[in-house]
DNA sequence: ATCTTGACAAAGAATCATTCCTATTTTAAA
DNA sequence: TTTAAAATAGGAATGATTCTTTGTCAAGAT
């Protein structure tokens, strides 16, 4: 139980609840970037109760509040990001890994494009 | 039926078909950044035989070849360019239109990040 | 302390894009 | 033409995600 997960919820007017104490913390720990079948997999471990919808919901309440980001990478499985600010990803096509990599990019820096808000890169 | 298309099938050592012949000719009409199904639903029209199958099977085989690109910008259905060049992309949340976006890129101009092949931005 | 209300979660059904399977048709080469 | 290989049609199967229903829990009112 991680006070400052808890009180990160609480600012939201989230209600903390274990299961989503649990997710925010899993993804916080994560330098990878899990799909939600991959979370809901390791915290079933701990936590055997634990339902598929509620780890989808979950991660897309957290994203919807901005704590932490989703991203579409791939074709067909969303992958969750603890770093909510837009950044840059590359995706091995052999070993399915995703790693941050850092360029300097106007888009992602001035978060404009063509008179649209940037929400994501 | 369009020789440059039928030529570039050709060079490419594959049997140009009515079908692939028509979803390469399609995609290179559009301007916008077509899903499979809607590939499919308008080559329907015109050739109602046309299998989904075929259509998912052929836009695979022309990415794979170089024809067409594959794009993951959004997290459940693939959308095809028929510009095979890495280049950014931008996605409205609101109306779900993909538009093209010219940004100069270090990492799409050099083709290489940390050592690794960059097929696609 | 008990009751009520609303938020939350569990479980599994439903959905939808995509892939797979197989019988049939088409193509290209001999 | 005949024939073997390649390609397609049609529909079933798969898999990630969303939806629906039912049950549970917590906070405030009585």
């Amino acid at each position: 139980m991680n006070k400052a997960v808890v009180d990160r919820l609480r600012e939201r007017e989230v209600t903390p609840t274990p299961q989503r104490i649990a997710i925010l913390e899993h993804v916080q720990k994560r330098t990878d970037h899990p799909t939600a079948e991959q979370i809901y997999e390791e915290l079933r471990v701990n936590f055997p109760s634990l339902s598929r919808a509620t780890v989808y919901n979950t991660l897309e309440l957290l994203w919807k509040l901005g704590e932490i980001q989703q991203l579409t990478i791939t074709a067909r499985k969303a992958r969750y990001d603890p770093n909510p600010k837009p950044h840059h990803h590359f995706l091995c096509w052999k070993c399915e890994r995703v790693l941050n990599i850092e360029v300097s990019c106007p888009i992602a820096e001035s978060g404009w494009v063509e008179g649209n808000k940037v929400e994501a890169v």
